[in-house]
DNA sequence: CGAGCGATTGAAAAGACTCAACCACCGTGG
DNA sequence: CCACGGTGGTTGAGTCTTTTCAATCGCTCG
């Protein structure tokens, strides 16, 4: 019934206005603390955008004008290399605010970010985000609680790059992802998978195929259904 | 005269109260904003104390009671692997204001703090800390270009870490290392070098005499001169 | 003087990468 | 309706970097 769903009518998204009072995720968001009155202003400056499957929110290099709220959708945040080849940082799922961090220097943009598939995104304009910043304490506080808990994100996700084997790095990504796509499979290209992971894509799908046959995993063309978890952490090393 | 300095006075570090009015590192740090009144509070409340050489700050798991401030000194950040392997993540120096992170989150510390030599650090207590961010804007705008910078800068760690080999990433580590000890020689032992490139300490070795052969570094023991930054750069690989 | 730690070296083994070829699926256009 | 081209996925083989393990060395400290 998972595997059929993409067939189907059923997943297909499309573009929609969403208001932010009536907005599922907001809940879980930088902005639960707002009150009424708040969520009005954003609602009444933000704009609603639909996003196909590829399309870039921003691009490193170039300068941050606002910030984007993720409605419905998955977006990936990654720097491209030398060889440029890109090193998937991280995957933004709905209820993330992205793109913020970029704003409080003066610097461009350092990461880019990409949608992952057809995605219902919102835009708040740099200066109206910064103006309710400095009225709400209670956004600040989530600003920076959210600040220092990506920082400590990014050294255990350093250390696991620096200490693991590629195949412990493929298991601990699995268990992430496991997170981000909740009650989905998994759901991304093996190259994109190899840039998360940090390998070459021949790797990680002979890797995938030894979790198969360890019934880790189960894998349905494209997508990866994680079957056993605690075996998966086990697998990670951690 | 680099080489013996070592070995004569000149070098022996001691403990002083500096106070936060003449201290000299002040202007470069997170308090460069601060007014003569508040350099007079900070100077009233903090507690400044010697270090031996790897003395911990504070360690992972704990929870933060305030920031410290590196007068004098060089501390390593780092985090430790689950085969018990330490990851450096950062070396802070003198100016650095380090331990603020864990402070706006209510979570323990993710990383540990220790001492790479005898140093001079004064510690703020999280109150005070906390109570000039809320009534000092330009601290909490410091703190939030801190934060946006640091983040930047993990993420092009993680890049490095996925994508570079071990050669490439020790030249881009030794350059790094170079900005932090400035008109000193670089001055760590073998397995700190490699748990901050990532790889083993035998590595290092092999591969600071392939560097010293190709006359990009010299070697004074424990010390590392840099001869041909250029080089090195190419090396690094951007 | 001996213990012990950090640095060094050598040799073998393993993990991962590269390259090249091939397959499978999908949408397009004839 | 089918051949075509393209993209993404898969497989195999050979190569190379890096790790691991074991042994040695040199220096410092008690």
């Amino acid at each position: 019934m998972f595997i059929f769903a993409e067939n189907s009518a059923m997943l297909d998204k499309s573009h929609k206005y969403v208001s932010c009072e009536t907005c599922q995720v907001r809940k879980d968001s930088l902005f639960s603390s707002f009150c009424t009155e708040e969520v009005h202003q954003l609602d009444e400056n933000k704009v609603c955008s639909f996003y196909r499957k590829n399309q870039p929110l921003f691009v490193e290099g170039t300068f941050s004008r606002g910030v984007y709220c993720i409605n419905d959708g998955k977006v990936k945040i990654f720097t491209i290399g030398e060889s440029g080849k890109e090193q998937i940082i991280h995957i933004a799922k709905e209820g993330d605010v992205v793109g913020f961090k970029a704003m409080f220097s003066d610097d461009p943009y350092k990461l880019s970010a990409t949608t992952l598939e057809e995605s219902n995104i919102c835009f708040i304009k740099k200066e109206d985000f910064l103006s309710h910043l400095e009225s709400n304490p209670g956004l600040l506080q989530t600003v920076l609680k959210e600040l220092s808990k990506e920082l400590g994100e990014r050294a255990v996700f350093i250390k696991n790059m620096a200490q693991k084997s590629v195949r412990e790095r493929l298991a601990t990504i699995l268990l992430i992802l496991d997170g981000v796509y909740k009650d989905e499979m998994i759901n991304l290209s093996r190259e994109d998978l190899a840039n998360f992971v940090g390998t070459a894509t021949e790797t990680i799908i002979r890797l995938l195929k030894e979790f198969k046959e360890e019934q880790l995993i189960e894998i349905h063309v494209r997508k990866i259904e994680i079957l056993d978890r605690k075996k998966l952490l086990r697998e990670a090393g951690s």
